[in-house]
DNA sequence: CTAAAAACGTTGCATATGCAACAGAAAAAA
DNA sequence: TTTTTTCTGTTGCATATGCAACGTTTTTAG
């Protein structure tokens, strides 16, 4: 089952499930006393945010069609709020960890599949993260582009790759400053280790 | 179904599971050509390690009894050659996600349950994975330090902290140079920000 | 179409941090 | 125990990078 199934069957009535549709820059949830919530994206993207100390806004995720979120893969005791916007329409499935974990009392079908179904794309999930891991332990902007690129690059099978989001949230997506990281990539071009041309980077090694 | 059921269920007919043992020093396993496996620490230590183009060893993750790892979490284009090694004793449980994910012939009620702990375990593995991109994502050594101790201060409810490991790991886990996280230490207890013993540490903030 | 907002490219500067090297302390192995 | 290995603390130095500031270009909204 994918996806798209389960919305279908979500007549299912051992399972609450709420689908509801979000207007861009609305919060669709907050990772507050829901302790057990989890959510997936139908369609549309949306932001995991949180205003820091300093009142700095960070872009902890983004998410697309078929992501999955919500305050079941956060820490207990996490000190910060955290929340989700959306940054387009946004339609969504709502659910609660809780309803999934239980033994279903009509030993439903439809109940086994969700669980496979969901274990499929945290799966998904998890490979997301080991790459943003990954990217992020490298220790310099350099190493941190190159890693980034060279994963565009093997997933497309091409040294020609096109980014998939301005600069700016890409800086952010690294975690480095913006201007530092458009200066690092002027050197990668001067080095000869890249062509660029807007957006689209060809790889030279 | 908690861990320790799932082994005594091994018995299972639908699953080929393998439960081995290895010696320190030992690789558990290699994330070349097994794309579905998952492997389940049961027992001891075990780290996941690359050698970089450099030669230098990362030490990517460190696992723990109950964590999962399996080259079914990572990217099909890994390029660089992943490994697990048992850092001590360890004890293993090993098998295929197809094996998991395929409908069960036998319908079984241990196949289900499995599945259900399966998820369980992963969202585990995800809350892991966020705490880590949320330290790594810091700028700084010193905020990284900060959040780091202040999510090992939340978790026990107590100002006064133990750090797991040795300054040599912790560096590594945040990825940044030992000798410069060191420096910043001292920083912080000159500051007044922490008091330190060796690896007991009090937040003073 | 026009106005507003966001993204982009650039630069000077201060400093945080990686790196290398070393010696002493602590832990592990023999 | 003794020996060996790992961990720790420190420092000098070069440089990578954050930060602030600015004008220009591109995109979005009205």
């Amino acid at each position: 089952m994918d996806v798209s199934e389960i919305i279908e069957n979500i007549s299912c009535n051992c399972i609450k499930m709420q689908r509801k549709n979000f207007n861009k820059g609305s919060i669709i949830t907050t990772y507050i006393e829901k302790r057990k919530q989890i959510c997936i994206l139908l369609s549309g993207k949306a932001d995991l945010i949180r205003y820091d100390l300093n009142g700095n806004k960070d872009i902890i995720e983004s998410f697309v069609a078929h992501d999955i979120f919500g305050e079941a893969f956060y820490p207990v005791h996490t000190n910060h709020e955290l929340f989700v916007m959306a940054m387009d329409k946004c339609e969504v499935l709502l659910f609660s960890y809780d309803d999934i974990h239980e033994k279903c009392k009509n030993n439903c079908k439809f109940h086994a599949t969700l669980v496979s179904s969901l274990l499929e794309l945290v799966l998904e999930q998890i490979i997301h993260q080991n790459t943003r891991i990954e990217i992020l332990s490298k220790r310099t902007i350099r190493d941190k582009l190159l890693t980034y690129f060279s994963i565009l690059s093997s997933k497309s099978f091409n040294k020609n790759i096109t980014l998939p989001m301005s600069l700016t949230s890409l800086a952010d997506y690294l975690s480095v400053d913006r201007s530092a990281m458009t200066r690092e990539l002027k050197y990668l071009v001067d080095e000869g280790f890249i062509s660029r041309n807007g957006s689209n980077i060809k790889l030279l090694y």
